[in-house]
RNA sequence: GGGCAAGUGGCGGAAUGGUAUACGCGGUAGUCUCAAAAACUACUAGCCGCAAGGCUGUGUGGGUUCGACUCCCUCCUUGCCCACCA
């Protein structure tokens, strides 16, 4: 090592003082403030904010955080304004659901959480914009939750109906399709029933086709891309049009959605599910059809999954026609078929259809086949579902090849009247309505007179009300319903008595539209700036809390108001109203892949909504997404039943944010997880203690030279390369070798310490500051310039070259790097090999490969 | 049932067609010490060998190639996501 000769005294690194000091340099001087107006090279450097609810931070969030935080300060150290945001998701059922385990209010509860995780959050080293968070309980924020909430209402995309829908028996509330996984509650594991009630929805079904469309021009991680084209599911297939024989009911036609309009000859029976409208009718003539009915919506989708494919059903005794065989056939009622996919009725087709075939086993209904494989015969012990060639259908049909002739069937029954081409989406609304407490209340008042009327934006917030009695009910109503003062108001429009809604929006609401309000918190009477509030009257003239004023305050209203709390609001909208164009999208994001739906989903949804309000010109959120990895203790998922959850907290005690940041980093790629082990923090321990004794023990040259050049420059390039890729743990492995031969090395020059220290300071800030300073630098590390490399160092003089024979390894020697273009001298020093000769020699040599610079191999005959 | 990943030393992992096991953990031996810890140094895939060296080796079996952890096919295993979606 290189130390110097008369003994250094050599400070000890003290990581509880270090990194406080640094924290607090940064908060005092608004180190990662950037300015929200002036701003010149703006970078969104967003992590997907926590919910603060469970026992603090867990090593889990700073996982990701961290993640998040190396790739913002190798940002700006590249030159860009980065703004990194952090809030808290704190509203909704997984806090409330908490609050009721430790028995505390929810509102009491999230003042702890929140004081608690920002806390956790600060000492982790991350380069928040901490005047810009949020929190989604907050009025301020919640105010524009429920804004947003009329505005979709008002554009005809938030609408009641009533609906067989998801009910948690133990949140007891509705949940939406997504929050249902595999027929249990997506929060507590309870198995889901379900209900029949009238809720709000939100037409995002509208956007479907947007929302699948834009995904191939998203810089996403490929398998979310994938899990959300999945879920949107678009099939191509026919609605084709049944005639109800001698129907008494009010419905003559049955109208089904088929993907496979090929197979129309083979149908020999219909199925409706039994939420169809046909289904109810026919259960009112009929006692055991409504017992039917009545069983199978009492069943939960846990039941149906245990099941498997032992399916139920009744015939309706109803009989249809097919349209293209005209054979009559009956009409069943089975839950195997859904209300909520396609028209909630199917055209049987046992022949071709796994499903249809063991149903029409079990009730002997007949089996016709119409597609034979090309090749091989036709097995009619089950269904066929490949490729082949159309039989029994009919001299229009006969001997086309399907798939391939679909689009030309698809054709005839259009021709026929039969049918028509139809693109149908598994996406289904957005149940927006929670039976909840800790939520923004929904913004809609009945009014006996006017019907549903969205609250004037003016009277936003509806606050939620401070109750004793905010536990969940499970009468199918919100706590809030029994809030006298709460539920009786005006109507809006005729100013007569009405009712408010009572129950609260979803949390996925509030976390779909976070990232438009962190650029605003500044601002009170938007929710974010946009060139359309300008002459918007109904936006920003209200009385909420509306600061007093810059210059532009032409608003005079009820500046007094006993609820004004902040000094720094900007009162105008007008005033930097390029703000939200400047910043986002956002640049980059960064989160969990278990939001490849939901929450990602949501935000796409209403960032096109806002586009199509004219509030921004884009309609895509988020530029570029990038899912981490499942961080696992000891080869197991962390759970707290299993007691294996790693709290930060104690880590940074006892070795230091940075140690624990590098630690995280280092420990697999990040985009795929890593395996947390005690013993490797120590090692990770040991490193940064040995920077810290190289910088105090170091003696310095004046200049780099030669091996160290070329050494530093390489560093250089694999960091700048591995960060901008998220390997992170291989940028730190690289690291580590810089210093393995920093260490070795008789002297050093100050610029390949300072090059160290720089490329480790987004991994370690604290130490990469104190070091900086110990330099004698005055500025804060993150504001130095990240190194370039020069290619002219990177250059080899001399290059090995591998002997292979019959591509085993034999030797290896080095060339000049102007020899490798010459393969006659190669293969002549080759041939020298005195290690290969054996190999080669007195064989017949068939064919010599050379690969430039690189290899050269001799294949010979054995 | 469908979709997507991934299988490499004792362990976390590196290498995406060209010297497999970088970096770290753990282990062994040594230096320092009365001793221990820390720190530092060396070794550390398996087998054979005193050594020089050789053979084998990236879940399995095959293929493409001068050359395969890497590309293609078969099977096995594990993880994640979705799931009676017509």
């Amino acid at each position: 090592m290189a130390k110097s000769s008369s003994k250094k005294e050599i400070p000890k690194y003290n990581p509880t003082e270090v990194e406080p000091k640094w924290q607090k340099y940064w908060l005092e001087n608004k180190i990662y403030q950037p300015d929200m107006d002036k701003a010149k090279k703006p970078f969104y450097n967003l992590m997907m904010f926590p919910y603060p609810s469970a026992e603090g931070m867990h090593v889990g969030n700073m996982y990701a955080f961290t993640g998040s935080d190396v790739y913002g300060r190798f940002k700006r150290m590249q030159g860009h304004d980065v703004f990194e945001p952090i809030g808290l998701d704190g509203f909704g059922i997984h806090s409330e659901n908490y609050a009721l385990k430790v028995g505390k209010h929810p509102k009491e509860q999230a003042k702890v959480s929140q004081e608690n995780f920002y806390r956790q959050l600060r000492v982790t080293g991350n380069s928040f914009a901490w005047d810009n968070k949020l929190e989604t309980y907050d009025p301020d924020y919640y105010r524009w939750t429920q804004w947003i909430f009329i505005k979709l209402f008002k554009k005809g995309l938030a609408y009641r109906k009533k609906a067989s829908v998801n009910f948690c028996p133990s949140c007891k509330t509705v949940l939406a399709d997504e929050q249902v996984i595999a027929g249990k509650c997506e929060r507590c594991g309870t198995e889901v029933v379900k209900k029949e009630l009238e809720q709000w929805f939100f037409k995002i079904t509208d956007y479907a086709e947007r929302l699948l469309n834009n995904i191939d021009g998203l810089d996403w991680t490929e398998k979310v891309k994938i899990a959300q084209r999945q879920w949107i599911g678009r099939s191509e297939g026919a609605l084709i049009k049944f005639k109800i024989q001698n129907s008494k009911f009010k419905m003559k036609t049955i109208e089904v959605f088929t993907t496979r309009p090929d197979t129309l000859y083979g149908a020999t029976f219909m199925v409706l599910a039994p939420e169809h409208s046909l289904s109810r009718e026919i259960a009112r003539g009929n006692n055991e059809i409504a017992k039917y009915i009545k069983e199978s919506q009492s069943k939960t989708d846990q039941d149906r999954i245990a099941e498997g494919r032992d399916k139920t059903g009744i015939d309706s005794g109803l009989r249809a026609i097919n349209p293209v065989s005209k054979e009559e056939i009956p009409v069943w009622i089975a839950d195997y078929v859904l209300m909520g996919y396609g028209t909630g009725a199917i055209m049987a087709v046992p022949a071709h259809d796994e499903r249809d075939f063991e149903f029409a086993q079990k009730y002997n209904l007949s089996i016709k086949f119409v597609i034979k494989p090309i090749e091989n015969d036709l097995d009619t012990r089950k269904a066929y579902l490949g490729a082949g060639q159309v039989i029994n259908s009919g001299k229009d049909w006969n001997d086309y090849f399907v798939p391939d002739a679909i689009p030309r069937m698809i054709d005839d029954l259009e021709k026929w009247g039969m049918g028509k081409r139809q693109i149908q989406y598994h996406l289904r609304d957005w149940l927006i309505s929670r039976q909840r407490y800790w939520g923004p209340p929904i913004p809609m008042i009945d009014c006996p007179k006017c019907g549903w009327q969205a609250v004037a934006e003016k009277d936003l917030p509806v606050l939620l009300p401070d109750i004793k009695d905010w536990k969940p009910t499970g009468a199918g109503k919100s706590p809030l319903a029994t809030v006298e003062s709460f539920v009786n108001t005006n109507c809006p429009v005729c100013g007569g008595p009405a009712k408010r809604e009572t129950d609260v929006s979803d949390t996925f609401l509030d976390s779909a539209w976070y990232f438009f309000r962190y650029i605003a918190t500044d601002f009170k009477d938007v929710p974010f700036p946009s060139s359309a509030f300008h002459d918007d009257a109904e936006v920003a003239s209200n009385n909420f809390r509306l600061h007093k004023a810059g210059k532009s305050s032409d608003s005079s209203r009820n500046v007094s108001d006993a609820n004004v709390q902040s000094e720094n609001f900007k009162s105008s909208p007008h005033q930097s109203q390029n703000r939200t164009e400047k910043w986002l999208p956002v640049n980059m994001y960064i989160g969990g892949a278990e939001h490849s739906v939901l929450h990602l989903l949501y935000s796409r949804f209403l960032t096109m909504v806002f586009k199509d309000l004219d509030l921004i010109s884009f309609e895509e959120p988020y530029s570029k997404f990038r899912a981490h990895g499942l961080l696992v203790k000891e080869g197991a998922k962390m759970s707290k039943s299993k007691g294996n959850v790693v709290i930060p907290d104690e880590y940074i005690k006892k070795f230091g944010a940075d140690t624990l940041r590098l630690y995280l980093m280092f420990l697999g790629p990040f985009t795929q997880g890593g395996d947390f082990y005690d013993t490797g923090i120590e090692g990770m321990y040991r490193f940064v203690r040995r920077i810290w004794t190289l910088i105090h023990t170091v003696n310095f040259s004046t200049q780099s030279t030669g091996e160290g050049l070329k050494i530093m420059n390489k560093t250089i390039k694999k960091v700048t390369e591995d960060l901008e890729a998220l390997r992170y743990n291989t940028a730190i492995a690289t690291l580590m070798e810089y210093y393995n031969f920093l260490s070795k090395e008789q002297t050093i020059s100050k610029e390949q310490i300072e090059i160290l220290i720089i490329l480790t300071s987004p991994f370690a800030p604290h130490i990469s500051e104190e070091i900086w300073e110990f330099l004698g630098h005055k500025n804060s590390i993150s504001q130095t310039n990240w190194p370039r490399f020069s290619d002219k160092f990177l250059v080899e003089k001399n290059t090995i070259i591998v002997l292979q024979v019959n591509g085993k390894i034999r030797d290896t020697f080095m060339v000049e790097k102007s020899e490798i273009d010459n393969k006659q001298t190669i293969e002549k020093i080759a041939r020298q090999s005195k290690r290969a000769k054996k190999y080669f020699e007195n064989k017949q040599i068939r064919n010599v490969v050379y690969v430039k610079g690189k290899i050269i191999n001799f294949v010979i005959d054995n």
